[in-house]
DNA sequence: CACCAGGCAAGTA
DNA sequence: TACTTGCATGGT
């Protein structure tokens, strides 16, 4: 009886890399404002101008007495922002016009709709997803992230890194869509939002250190000796 | 210099 | 349904 790739997979990534220690970010609306900025770039822009929206008193910066009322202070001076100087305070992370908009959709959704932050956490995984994906702007990977990083909800993020880590080693087929790449974890994993949030770490930091678009080869690489490891399953 | 980064929505055929 | 394109900064 061995073990399901999959599962050896992420052991050995976690014994090759450690743990992660996912989300890098403090705050639930950290997270979330940051799930927004990083699509389709790079963490290190990312982090520029969630400073300058923490020195904007815009995030909370450090973890105060009350982080909760903090945290909800921000919000509500996040979601007044006017969106040209949301774009400017988040122009480093690129796309900022797109995102200005994006973020606040976001944010007025909630808003809106939840009394604070803590109703809108407290509501089924189901009806969070549904919510987050009827904004414009956030699809199923902002979405998902979202769900396993900020609400802490056992739900398998997937993205670029995942498709071109396991296409290149020929571990899930190429051709499937979003769903049907979470579901091929979601199927075989226990359903852990502890696991779920290091897997994807260790499988970003994977993507960022061996297996990147100008990175082809990657011999160093911990998951090129899996098939033998797995034979027989 | 060209290429890439933790997506998404809108447009075209 | 199945491609294609716009969005934009900062690092390699």
């Amino acid at each position: 009886m061995s073990k399901h790739p999959l599962l050896a997979i992420y052991q050995r990534l976690l014994k090759f890399f450690g743990p992660q220690q996912w989300w890098p970010g403090e705050s639930p609306l950290e997270i979330m404002t940051g799930a927004v900025l990083t699509q389709n770039t790079a963490w290190s822009n990312v982090e520029q101008a969630i400073a300058n929206l923490k020195g904007a008193e815009l995030l909370p910066s450090s973890a105060g007495p009350d982080p909760a009322a903090a945290q909800q202070a921000c919000l509500a001076r996040l979601v007044a922002t006017p969106a040209p100087l949301l774009a400017e305070l988040i122009r480093p992370a690129g796309y900022y016009n797109l995102k200005a908009a994006r973020l606040h959709n976001l944010l007025h959704h909630l808003t809106s709709q939840y009394d604070d932050l803590a109703d809108f956490f407290s509501r089924p995984t189901g009806e969070l997803r549904r919510n987050l994906l009827a904004v414009k702007g956030i699809g199923p990977e902002s979405a998902d992230s979202i769900l396993l990083y900020a609400a802490n909800r056992p739900i398998f993020v997937v993205d670029a890194y995942t498709y071109r880590i396991f296409g290149r080693h020929q571990l899930l087929p190429e051709e499937s869509d979003y769903h049907l790449i979470q579901e091929s974890f979601s199927d075989v994993l226990p359903e852990d939002a502890r696991l779920y949030n290091e897997y994807h770490a260790l499988i970003v930091r994977t993507g960022k250190e061996f297996c990147r678009k100008s990175k082809p080869r990657c011999p160093e690489c911990p998951l090129n000796s899996i098939p033998h490891e797995v034979e027989g399953y």
